[in-house]
RNA sequence: GCCCAGGUGGCGGAAUUGGUAGACGCGCAGGUUUCAGGUACCUGUGGCAGCAAUGUCGUGGAAGUUCGAGUCUUCUCCUGGGCACCA
């Protein structure tokens, strides 16, 4: 009984598909294209499971669609800027450049010994010049059209990166990389003008019909818009410096402003500050806010805290009212217009304000079958619909018609306007980082701030750069930042921040379309290959990578680069690999190596004492529980660990990676090698018809085959991996159960084999080579078009009907395909 | 608190439109091979009762629609994920 030899073939195959160039895509518009894209990695050093996962499900979609006739592109490169590399040079000495290409180096052999079709033709690295001075271009571009800007700002410092994060980047108040508590600091920071999409990304999310449904919805509440109404309060009485003041608020209850009892502003609010250069007391007030914000108790706990200004305001549609001004704790600069007002009978925050403060409580709409007579607010405020009263001119009316009311009169009166506020933010792109893409501007006395003129392009890092001292290495180098002003020649310094590094991967799926242009993309290239036809990753880029390449996409249009708006025109986003923890007494962690279980399946370390075993988590270095890939590949073979990885849980849910798994995939592959290299019936040369006449058992055969060949298909075009590879399993143990020397044994033996191995093709390629080989075919299976099934054998002759009583089974009829319904309702109804 | 997704054997998971629950695999049990263990191979395997045919109970829980519910409806419990002083 042989084994199959991976060893060998899988070296044999990957390189016959490099001599051959099989996976190199070449641009021929005379062909459909199909562009797959996994989410490249970020070179960390090795390769882990996770990963690979992510890559054979893309490897399987790119080979599949390539047998299918299709035109692939399927690249991989590096997302090669970020922190990793500069903590690896604090801590080893190591410079950044140096680590960096090191890990691909060794993350690139890893790929290439599990078979993965890419066209590495096409491979980039972002932290190459030849890389990212086309953002840089992109980024001037963007400044000529007023998509990027430098602005002073409340910003989110990590204070263990050292560097400023996106509102996008912060996950539960803690950098989403360092987990640290994020600080607010007031820092000059280029943005990105991500808002002037706003409506535009959200309404494209409808058409993203190929995206997970979660991710839309995601992306949704992220931007965040809501429908309301600007309306000002003209200041009442004598005001500070005698001047005509206005409070403006958003809201999105314009339907409850006769029901408003004060209004409060944000600390940060221009009136506020201007308040508090003459009120000790509220600027202490301020000082205190500020403090508490950052830490994650005090923003669980916080009570809502407001400071009465002694200030009052004119109500917009009733001047004989006034309402009292609030600074208070929980009204944000960043949303609306950093100004509300408050109507505490319908809305619970300004309620809880309202008692604190005893304010008057106003409820202005009636829930129905309430007596307006006696209807009261007590503790809960009312926030549904109802009928408006209290209310001037709006009583009797519903709150729809009450909001579109109140929004006219607003506009009549120039008291305020219908407007629609979101929450999402403009993207701060500047990071004060060595290891990312300069900024390429420079800061001139004279000047002012000015781009780097295109032909001084690229503003490369320089490589000699120390990282003993705290701070950004660029702006400690003695000379780099020094430069004269392109435009007026005074000395002059060069921007030391470098870009978020989300802004590589913004575009780099652009990039492959002509990786080698002197251009950031060739713009028939790009036309040709986008969108992204099928995209896999983690979820975890829900609102980060995926929605700013989006934006991107979208700003290069703008900017003339192309004719495009969405980039992925379909996601699938694959679960976590986990695998079970270990902790000892002590809560240390253990590998799983270091842990045994005795027979009773109690665990213990290698001195004998006691381990727990943790709950599945997600493979991490702390917890311990990874598993190297070179070893599983090393012991079972790439194709072994690929059709693991695809068989065992459904590709959108988490994987539990264990070791009983994988060795039943390997007993699995011996199998199938012997089936074919030791068939148990004589084969005929391939090419072979079948002939007509069967016994019934040799027609199951046949008809199973057929029936698998369309559910895979069928499978595979719907993500269904998991199920893909059961069906392939049950053919093949159908399979080893044919026998004979009958001539026509060997013909129908051959047929279902060689449908199993051109359906293994794209998930166990190098296997599937050594089966077609082996089965007598000169061509390479790679080359061979995706097998059709024959609707006519698929269906089946015979149908079994169930036979119920009252829900229970009773028995079971077979019948043929096109029996009558009344033949088929008396044989029923002749049963005992 | 709000919004999603999901609860099916010992485990991962299958089950077109409501129509034979548990495909495929892991584990486990028995067997063959082996000096032995492991490997490999074969057979069996939802619970309960029974030698068996078979009966009966079974898809988180409760109710409902239906000849018939894992699948539809309502309520409820649990788990995972996302968002959250958003005016």
């Amino acid at each position: 009984m042989s084994r199959y030899s991976f060893r060998e073939s899988e070296a044999k195959w990957q390189q016959r598909w490099r001599e051959r160039r099989s996976f190199e895509a070449q641009h021929d518009p005379t062909r459909p294209k199909y562009y797959v894209l996994e989410m490249f990695p970020y070179p960390s050093g090795k390769l882990h499971v996770g990963h690979v996962r992510n890559y054979t499900m893309g490897d399987l979609v790119a080979r599949y669609r390539r047998a299918q006739g299709y035109n692939v592109l399927h690249p991989m490169g590096w997302d090669a800027f970020g922190l990793p590399a500069e903590n690896a040079a604090i801590a080893g000495g190591i410079h950044p450049a140096v680590w960096t290409a090191e890990n691909i180096a060794s993350m690139r052999e890893q790929l290439q010994r599990m078979g993965f079709a890419y066209d590495w033709s096409r491979e980039v690295a972002t932290c190459h010049p030849e890389y990212y001075r086309h953002e840089q271009k992109m980024f001037l571009d963007f400044l000529a059209k007023d998509l990027a800007y430098r602005r002073e700002s409340w910003v989110n410092w990590d204070p263990v990166e050292n560097t400023v994060l996106a509102n996008e980047q912060v996950i539960e108040g803690r950098g989403w990389r360092s987990g640290a508590l994020v600080e607010k600091r007031l820092l000059a920071q280029w943005n990105l003008r991500i808002t002037r999409y706003s409506d535009e990304l959200l309404e494209a999310l409808a058409g993203l019909d190929r995206w997970p449904e979660r991710v839309r919805l995601m992306q949704e509440k992220w931007i965040g818009r809501s429908e309301g109404a600007r309306v000002h309060f003209a200041l009442a009485g004598q005001q500070p410096g005698g001047r005509d003041e206005k409070i403006e608020v958003f809201t999105t209850r314009p339907d409850t402003l006769y029901g408003a009892a004060f209004l409060a502003l944000s600390p940060h609010h221009p009136l506020a500050e201007e308040l508090a250069a003459n009120d000790p007391a509220l600027a202490e007030f301020i000082a205190e806010c500020d403090r508490m914000g950052t830490s994650e108790e005090a923003i669980e706990t916080a009570e809502k805290r407001g400071y009465a200004t002694g200030i009052e305001a004119i109500h917009p549609l009733d001047p004989s009212r006034v309402v009292p001004v609030y600074v208070a704790n929980f009204v944000l600069m960043e949303y609306g217009t950093g100004a509300i007002f408050g109507c505490p009978a319908h809305d619970q925050r300004d309620l809880d304000f309202a008692r604190k403060y005893a304010l008057p409580v106003i409820p202005v709409v009636l829930p129905p079958k309430e007596d307006p007579a006696s209807f009261a607010v007590g503790d809960t405020a009312y926030v549904d619909d109802g009928t408006l009263f209290n209310s001037g001119f709006l009583d009797g009316l519903s709150v729809p018609e009450a909001k579109r009311a109140v929004g006219e009169r607003l506009e009549q009166t120039g008291a305020g306007q219908r407007t629609i506020a979101y929450r999402l933010r403009d993207w701060g792109v500047s990071r004060q980082r060595y290891w990312g893409c300069p900024i390429p501007v420079i800061h001139c006395p004279d000047c002012g701030i000015v781009p780097v003129p295109e032909e001084d392009l690229p503003v490369e890092l320089p490589k000699d750069v120390s990282f003993d001292g705290p701070g950004n290495p660029l702006d400690r180098h003695p000379t780099w930042k020094h430069v004269a002003c392109p435009y007026c020649n005074s000395p002059s310094t060069r921007e030391t921040d470098t870009f978020d590094t989300f802004f590589e991967s913004s575009w780099y799926f652009l990039r492959f379309c002509s990786a080698r242009a002197p251009i950031a993309f060739e713009r028939a290239a790009a036309e040709y290959w986008m969108p992204v036809d099928q995209y896999i990753g983690g979820v975890e880029h829900a609102v980060l990578h995926l929605l700013y390449s989006r934006f991107f996409t979208r700003a290069l249009k703008e900017c003339g680069y192309i004719d495009l708006d969405e980039p992925f025109a379909g996601l699938f986003t694959q679960g976590m690999v986990c695998h079970q923890t270990y902790q000892n007494a002590e809560g240390e962690w253990l590998f799983p190596e270091e842990v045994t279980s005795d027979p009773a399946g109690r665990l213990s370390d290698a001195n004998g004492r006691p381990i727990v075993a943790g709950r599945l988590e997600k493979m991490s270095k702390s917890k311990k529980n990874v598993v190297g890939l070179d070893a599983i590949v090393e012991t079972y073979g790439a194709d072994t660990a690929r059709l693991y990885l695809l068989s065992d849980s459904p590709p959108e849910r988490d994987l539990e990676w264990t070791d009983t798994g994988i060795e039943g995939i390997w007993r699995y592959v011996n199998r199938l090698w012997r089936l074919v290299s030791e068939p148990a019936a004589p084969l005929p040369s391939p090419g072979g018809a079948v002939p007509g006449e069967l016994s019934p058992a040799l027609t199951a055969i046949r008809r199973l085959t057929h029936k698998t060949i369309a559910a895979v298909t069928d499978d595979i075009d719907k993500f269904r991996f998991n199920r893909a590879v059961a069906r392939i399993r049950e053919l093949t143990n159908a399979l080893e159960d044919v026998g004979g020397d009958a001539p026509e044994v060997g013909a129908v033996l051959r047929e279902g084999l060689e449908a199993v191995t051109r359906l293994l093709g794209p998930m166990m390629p190098h296997l599937a080579e050594e089966m077609w080989q082996c089965l007598g075919h000169d061509e390479m299976l790679v080359d061979v078009p995706w097998p059709k099934a024959d609707a006519e054998l698929a269906r089946d002759e015979q149908v079994t009907i169930a036979v119920q009583v009252n829900g229970k089974l009773r028995a079971t009829l077979d019948f043929p395909r096109d029996a009558a319904a009344n033949e088929v309702e008396e044989a029923a109804l002749a049963l005992p």
